[in-house]
DNA sequence: CGCGGGTTTGAATCATGTCAAGTTAAGTGG
DNA sequence: CCACTTAACTTGACATGATTCAAACCCGCG
């Protein structure tokens, strides 16, 4: 044990109790990459509302999501908006590579983020073959998430709709397992204007909705926030996947 | 040129006059990745309507589109259908890194490809950090577009998802520059049935949506397939893009 | 206590879907 | 060459799910 300490203590500080160094990003990095990159990171924290990222302003970091939920938005010149994609803890935000298409991000809740410098991070990933794959896959399940989106958007009747969005806040709050396989408790990490926004529906809809569902019995809300699901299943069969 | 000569046999004949080459994920090998690929490359014709990659069939090939176009459809347990993607000339067809989402891929014209078996593509890409990089460009543009379609679909009327479906072809029909910058002219190359998938709606909305851009003279339709486009500008404004 | 943001609820309206009937165009076989 | 069939598309009348507009509600906070 002693002979490995130095090794152990090469990881930064900072990184050692961190999960993104075991399922995010950095499980790509060796040591001294990690140490690298870790000297260039800082931690913030970012307020529910606050932008990450805008159509205006040049991208000169990217960032690990630590907690919380980042909405990614698109918007119509007259407004109309679209969150075309959630991220959550560990996952990575920023667009390598930048293409044209403006997005936004913004915190959806409270967010902390490890942030790194464009410049740093972009010359670790024409070194490090294994951080761009594994970026590469990042961005393969972000396009699967996309068009799982596609088909909900474009052939979900709103019920369903809200029924979908509902079992994936499910799936990303449940450590799996933990709670019983059937049953879901969780905050809500959008405001009804924010589902409206995802699912392509109104506020008003997205709420008589979801006093549908409660009137079903298939979900109880405390405090507008707070959803308990006694029975996945049923509200899976309302989610028409089957 | 003639000490030149012996690298540019070496180039494979079938890839000498191959777009893919130039533009495609080809263009990311060396000559000796080229050739190598090259041997084990089919070259192929599907018709339209033939499932290139099913949600059952495990795959065991990748494939470049040489010409036509490709879509990637999911379909509920129900039956409804949604197109998550349209592919079109030297796009790569394939799932690096497969993950679950089942996904179809089906020819919507004639299409032809250029395919590798399964083994030696992967190979190549663990080989070859350039050609990953070029696979990982691809996602990128692929989510981009994905995103972009989640726009249309929640927050776009029924005209606009057809003005904006129009001027996705017109993009990709036209030489760019060759046809005056406002004029366009090409083939559907969806039917009304595969539109309204792609659009999230029915054919008869579709239909009657493009009769509404006929009459209001924005578009002509010679054949049910054959549009133009006299003034390209007048479409954008429909489309609500700006 | 009252104010304001977020949410729910209600009634009227509208866009799109549904169902059904027609049209067109391209075969196919007598 | 002309009926006949068929598939794809268009058009019309009607039904309905979602939006719109408006009002009430709830709850934390000054």
């Amino acid at each position: 044990m002693a002979f490995n300490n130095a090794r152990i203590d090469a990881v930064p500080t900072l990184c050692a109790s961190c999960e993104g160094r075991k399922k995010g990003i950095c499980s790509a990095l060796d040591c001294e990459q990690l140490v690298e990159l870790a000297k260039a990171s800082r931690k913030s924290t970012a307020e529910s509302g606050a932008t990450l990222l805008g159509e205006t302003e040049g991208i000169d970091r990217y960032a690990n999501i630590l907690s919380g939920v980042v909405k990614l938005t698109k918007t119509l010149p007259d407004g109309r908006q679209q969150i075309v994609g959630l991220q959550f803890a560990l996952d990575f935000l920023g667009r390598p590579y930048c293409s044209e298409s403006p997005l936004n991000a913004e915190a959806a809740t409270e967010v902390v983020l490890c942030s790194f410098p464009r410049e740093a991070f972009e010359r670790m990933m024409q070194e490090s073959p294994a951080l761009e794959r594994r970026l590469y896959r990042q961005a393969l399940d972000e396009l699967d998430e996309a068009r799982d989106w596609m088909v909900t958007l474009g052939r979900k009747t709103a019920t369903e709709k809200i029924a979908s969005l509902l079992l994936l806040f499910a799936r990303h709050a449940e450590p799996p397992e933990k709670t019983g396989r059937h049953f879901a408790r969780f905050e809500l990490p959008l405001s009804r204007a924010d589902m409206a926004d995802f699912l392509g529906l109104t506020i008003e809809t997205v709420s008589r909705q979801l006093t549908r569902l409660r009137n079903e019995k298939i979900i109880t809300i405390e405090n507008n926030r707070l959803v308990i699901v006694s029975d996945l299943r049923r509200l899976k069969a309302r989610a028409g996947n089957g």
